[in-house]
DNA sequence: TCCGACTGTATTTTT
DNA sequence: TACAGTCGGA
């Protein structure tokens, strides 16, 4: 153990080893923080303290996941299994469960994403007839968040006149209402939502003295990492549970703060030292990670911030190069930049593709990065976005399971009672929904009573209807000796999900059955790694929840060498040695809407801070002076924080002039001339890959490699009758690649995308590995003139 | 009830 | 651009 105390600087040992009490950490970027946390809980373990009382409490599952992998490691591992380490919705969530009948909430509740809240909202505003307009649901919802993280529930809110008049002024005099229906809604689905595990464990701990005297015996070490980034809520669960033993400490970054717009409260650290008696305060502003000039350079913006703790980041580092900044002309010029130099610093440096990443404001952003490194083949990674578990494909597998554990999910039933297509229309269901308000039950149960209601549905219907109860009733039958695996497997073929797929055979297709194949993979792995099976339901029911809490980044094994995608968001607590911060523009970043007040600003200028602080030897700014935005080019200006940063720490790279277009990076457009980019290619050592004209294979047959991106071009006897033409599904409407390319040349079909419309007319499709993924193309009418 | 075609609107960030 | 929502015909 001592040794482990000897790799600690001074300031990381003074909090590591201070054992009782309150105690606050104020953790500079790259100082250290999580390995004070991780050597604190060994620390406390060696000390006597039992591992079955310490409480530590993390944002990312995969902090937690590394964290207790670490202590693993210093007190082994079947010591380290009794911590309760997780994000504040997976340990609570876990706690709702086994005490959720105290709440009236079955102890297989569903939780329900934001995708399942969203559409549960857009329903009941369609039910109660109101202006979508005026009650746009994810503002709705954001609402309601807010409402819940602050802990105003429906009566609370109706009970403050306050509320509901700021809800009228801005022309929503229903919000009340809304509120309560929504969450009437959820409770009789036996759900919560992510905002719910921690009103519901508020509610717990306040209305049931008891079960809050049990865990504040439990957990009588309370460990809290980014509390920066706490709301209410979770400030009151942490209070609630500390106040006992006292022995709570947090550690967090005020500077690093960035999640203000989902409830974080930046005054739970600030404060922190009022909230508690006699309060150990610790600072760590040693940074590790990065050069004199990244460090220096993040320390000049923050001091533009008004609102912060006193604290000095310094470190003993190299001075390292200065922060380059480059200038592009359009959005795709920056992508291309961007990529050139990743792959010159790779080359030069000999580096891997992991050590580099890119982080942008937006998701959106992604796209002309993505391009650019497809283009140079450097292999990369998005994450964010739409994750593997929001896929369409994947919620519908999992919607079926969902309804297995728990049958009152509206959501879940809403989403497969007719998928795969059963001959359920809206009709029926919205009949259905009437009936289940009406006589406070769920959609299921009135479904099982059909017999005996008057729904004024037809005889072929109910019999559809009968149908799809048994079927779900046969998988509960099976769940009670089949593992989550075998069950869901069964699943997939019984409900036709998969002859569903298979008989579209588009690569569309394929990719989604490669999709639930994984899945399926995921939940066999899931299942062979739980050591002693309780019973089959309870896995089904814990592979569940694992997925309703899980994030893209939780899902990486981080064994493969990509540069790294993501917003600055997601960025943090990362760090990788090359980091290119893009789309450093006006109204992007910061972005047009958090500029109105100077605290919404102060925010931008942290998650700027976050951004640069994650780079360890080099960082690269850049913008565009225009960029495709909502299909048009707009015009940009440098975004005020690149002249935030002292000028010393800067090198302002040679502005567009110099980098002129280079053939090489469009090698992908066939027909082409290929000599010059061959001779560039030989004369830079690169080696270079001729494009290869794609061979297209009759729909159904098994999809071949395909190229990245392929340009098909009219053939000469067509020619665009109009411009027009909204987007098509390819795919969904039965054109495969392999007859897109026979419409085209029999003339039968309407398939082109209007790129420079006229006799050179391209068609532009995508593939990603070996997947579509631009499946809408707009395309223009054609007919044979030859 | 289903499907294709068209229209309108949104882009901040996410456990 | 890109998607979801809507509308009308079959």
């Amino acid at each position: 153990m001592e040794t482990y105390l000897s790799q600690l600087n001074e300031a990381q040992l003074a909090p590591t080893i201070q054992k009782d009490g309150p105690m606050i950490v104020i953790a500079g970027a790259g100082s250290g923080k999580t390995r004070v946390l991780t050597f604190r809980i060994a620390y406390l373990m060696s000390q006597g303290v039992d591992s079955f009382n310490i409480l530590a409490l993390t944002f990312t599952n995969k902090a937690a996941r590394e964290m207790k992998e670490r202590i693993a490691t210093i007190v082994g591992t079947s010591e380290a299994k009794n911590l309760w380490m997780g994000t504040f919705h997976s340990v609570f969530a876990k706690i709702l469960r086994f005490e959720a009948d105290r709440l009236g909430y079955p102890s297989n509740f569903t939780i329900y994403d934001t995708q399942d809240s969203d559409r549960l909202i857009a329903s009941i505003i369609k039910e109660m007839n109101l202006d979508k307009e005026l009650y746009k649901y994810k503002q709705i919802r954001s609402r309601i968040s807010s409402y819940k993280n602050n802990l105003i529930t429906v009566k609370a809110y109706s009970q403050n006149p306050e509320l509901k008049e700021a809800d009228a002024m801005a022309r929503r005099p229903k919000m009340g209402e809304i509120y309560k229906n929504y969450v009437d809604r959820c409770f009789k689905a036996g759900a919560m939502d992510f905002d719910d595990l921690l009103l519901k464990t508020n509610e717990l701990l306040t209305r049931f003295p008891e079960v809050l005297a049990k865990y504040q015996d439990k957990f009588r070490y309370i460990l809290v990492d980014e509390y920066q980034d706490t709301n209410h809520s979770q400030y009151l669960i942490v209070r609630a549970l500390s106040d006992r033993f006292q022995n709570i400490c947090v550690v967090g970054d005020d500077a690093q703060s960035i999640y203000a717009f989902r409830g974080a409260n930046i005054n739970n650290i600030l404060n922190f030292q009022k909230d508690y008696d006699d309060v150990k305060l610790f600072r760590l502003e040693q940074n590790y990670r990065s050069t004199k000039n990244i460090v220096n350079a993040a320390n000049s913006i923050i001091d533009k911030n008004q609102t912060k703790l006193d604290k000095v980041v310094w470190t003993a580092n190299d001075d390292g190069a200065k922060i380059k900044v480059n200038r592009s002309l359009t959005d795709g010029d920056e992508g291309r930049f961007v990529a050139s130099s990743i792959f010159e610093n790779k080359m030069q440096n000999q580096l891997k593709n992991s050590d580099f990443a890119i982080l942008y404001r937006t998701n959106a952003q992604s796209r002309a990065m993505e391009d650019a490194l497809r283009k140079r083949d450097i292999p990369y990674r998005i994450y964010g976005g739409l994750s593997f578990y929001q896929r369409k494909e994947i919620k519908d597998v999992l919607s079926y399971l969902r309804l297995v554990i728990n049958p009152a999910d509206e959501e879940a039933l809403k989403r497969v009672i007719n998928y795969p297509a059963r001959g359920i229309g809206q009709t029926t269901l919205d009949r259905l929904i009437v009936a289940a308000n009406g006589y406070e039950r769920s959609i299921f149960e009135v479904l099982q009573n059909i017999d005996k209601l008057d729904l004024n549905i037809n005889s072929g219907t109910k019999n559809k209807l009968r149908d799809f109860v048994t079927t779900i009733e046969s998988f509960q039958v099976l769940n009670k000796t089949a593992n989550a695996f075998e069950l869901a497997e069964h699943v997939t073929k019984a409900t036709g999900l998969i002859r569903e797929l298979n008989k579209d055979g588009t690569p569309e297709g394929v990719a989604k059955m490669e999709n639930i194949e994984e899945l399926l993979n995921g939940i066999k792995d899931f299942v062979e790694g739980q050591k002693e099976i309780v019973d089959a339901t309870a896995s089904l029911a814990e592979f569940l929840e694992d997925v309703a809490l899980a994030t893209d980044l939780d899902a990486d094994k981080g064994d493969a060498d990509h540069v790294a995608l993501m917003t600055i968001h997601l960025a943090k607590g990362l760090e990788f040695p090359y980091v290119y911060i893009v789309g450093l523009e006006e109204d992007l970043f910061p972005s047009a809407m958090s500029m109105n007040t100077r605290s919404e600003l102060e925010e931008e200028r942290r998650l700027f801070y976050v951004a640069l602080t994650r780079a360890e030897k080099q960082a690269y700014l850049t913008y565009a002076l225009s960029r495709y935005r909502w299909g048009k080019l707009i015009d940009s200006e440098p975004s005020r924080f690149i002249e935030e940063i002292d000028e010393e720490f800067l090198d302002i790279i040679t502005p567009i002039e110099e980098r002129r277009f280079n053939p090489m990076l469009d090698a992908d457009i066939f027909g082409d001339d290929i000599s010059e980019i061959k001779r560039q290619a030989n004369a830079n050592k690169i080696r270079f890959k001729k494009p290869v004209q794609p061979t297209f294979k009759k729909k159904g047959a098994a999809a071949e490699k395909t190229p990245e991106k392929t340009i098909i071009s009219t053939p000469k006897n067509l020619k665009p009758v109009s411009k027009a033409g909204g987007n098509v599904n390819l795919f969904d409407s039965k054109l495969t690649v392999g007859n897109i390319v026979e419409h085209l040349r029999f003339g039968k079909g309407e398939v082109l995308q209007i790129e420079g419309a006229g006799s050179d007319t391209k068609a532009e499709i995508k593939f990603v590995n070996g997947g579509v993924k631009k499946l809408l193309l707009r395309f223009a009418k054609l007919e044979i003139i030859g």
